[in-house]
DNA sequence: ATGATTTTTTGATACAGATCAAGAACTGGT
DNA sequence: ACCAGTTCTTGATCTGTATCAAAAAATCAT
């Protein structure tokens, strides 16, 4: 009994995510709780996870992979209002669907939590609605902060935009400054960036290649981004040099 | 002593908008309890109530008034990314300074409560923190449906969208069904239109008169909107007739 | 490898919305 | 009621991005 409970607590206590995911407060009694009442599912890149109007019955954290929040006219246009990426929180406890569309974007592989015993937990663990608030608090933010870019930007600097997002993410990473080169993996299509830029598919292509006709960026196949000069990209995006990344 | 607090409480329950704000779920102590912690404010329009970078001291529910949510660029460009109504809720608790200026967009009465307090009884509250969780997964609703407009729709849509908000408030105050005659006063200026729709003012004036034009909106002055057919102007929208309508 | 399919790039053109400019209609103060 | 200042409307023109079209490059199945 008790090596059982070890056995999961170790499992779950070597998530790479958990440091950032939603149960990265939680003691070990808390932890053997969630590892009972959660399982893990593979979904392949194009797949949708959860539909609009279609109830959902888990909640989930993503653990690898990316996936889009999209929402859908009913004329086909589409917009991207957000990426999940891992450690990312899927799902709205106490709501009974989700609002948008949520596709993934590469493979996913994500910890799912029954819906009914997660709302449960909640409900007598503040600390997790403490941290599910502060998830939501960034997710407002980045949603913000994207709004600007939607409503104001042209399309070379919302290309700049997505890039320095890519950029700054690859830096924390990796724990490098704005000054040194860093590069990253173009995991979305140009599609997907159109979608999420409110561009089309011509004019994100016609603006990477202007930004490589620059020198912004470097660029040895259509999937890999080098940026020599991270704070000229910040410029490019209209920012400056080192606030307003999002993500 | 049992009188004063009383009165107090009278006083608090008695607020036009408290089954819609962060208190809404309080009990009578509780109340007792953001009755000696907070204080009421006035702010005239035009008026910043908080600044980026700037430290703020308090949260609050505005009681009336509109404010806006604003993002700058540095040359200039502004993008609006939300907007207070009454019962909405100003700052971020466990946060020093909010993330975009606030500004009055009419005259605007809230009621404050001192952060620090406020974050104490926040810790031993969990049906606050739950409440202040709903609020802001409704706040990210609306974020995500408005980088739609903002991404994908056309002026006329986008215009269309920014009266369907103020039409449905004001419909749901008066109960009325989409297919009555509702109208309402325009509290933006179209600066602030045109802010928080990411156009130009000659734009959003040309597509008002057009609408006006076409008899999708009746406009007997500048700051008041007829609406005829509440399904009309959603399809405008572009959305379909009794979804998707925000705030 | 080879051809079929999909994705991306590039070019030519069209158009929605921005910009520039001038009036017209409101607003507030005296 | 009137004038100065502001906000709003309308017109003319320009421009950035969309659209339409086709070639080039990448991916996939056999």
């Amino acid at each position: 009994m008790n090596l059982v409970s070890e056995e999961i607590n170790i499992k779950c206590g070597n998530c790479d995510i958990r440091h950032r995911a939603v149960c990265s407060q939680c003691d070990t009694s808390e932890l053997n709780t969630l590892n009972t009442i959660k399982y893990y599912k593979t979904i392949k890149a194009g797949q949708t996870i959860a539909a609009v109007e279609e109830p959902i019955s888990f909640v989930a954290s993503i653990v690898t992979g990316i996936a889009a929040l999209n929402q859908t006219m009913e004329d086909g246009r589409t917009q991207m209002v957000g990426m999940l990426l891992p450690s990312d929180f899927v799902g709205r406890p106490g709501r009974n669907s989700v609002a948008y569309d949520i596709v993934a974007t590469t493979d996913v592989y994500m910890c799912c939590f029954y819906k009914k015993p997660f709302e449960e937990l909640l409900a007598r663990t503040p600390h997790l609605v403490n941290r599910l608030l502060e998830m939501t608090l960034d997710d407002l933010d980045a949603a913000r902060e994207w709004m600007l870019v939607l409503g104001r930007k042209t399309a070379r600097e919302k290309i700049a935009s997505l890039f320095a997002i890519f950029a700054h993410r690859s830096a924390v990473l990796r724990r490098k400054g704005a000054q040194d080169t860093i590069e990253f993996d173009l995991h979305l299509s140009r599609e997907q960036m159109s979608d999420y830029l409110g561009l089309t598919i011509e004019t994100v292509s016609r603006q990477i290649s202007a930004l490589k006709k620059d020198g912004i960026i470097l660029l040895p196949n259509k999937r890999h981004v080098i940026v020599p000069n991270l704070s000229v990209l910040l410029t490019e995006a209209g920012d400056d040099a080192d606030g307003g990344v999002l993500v």
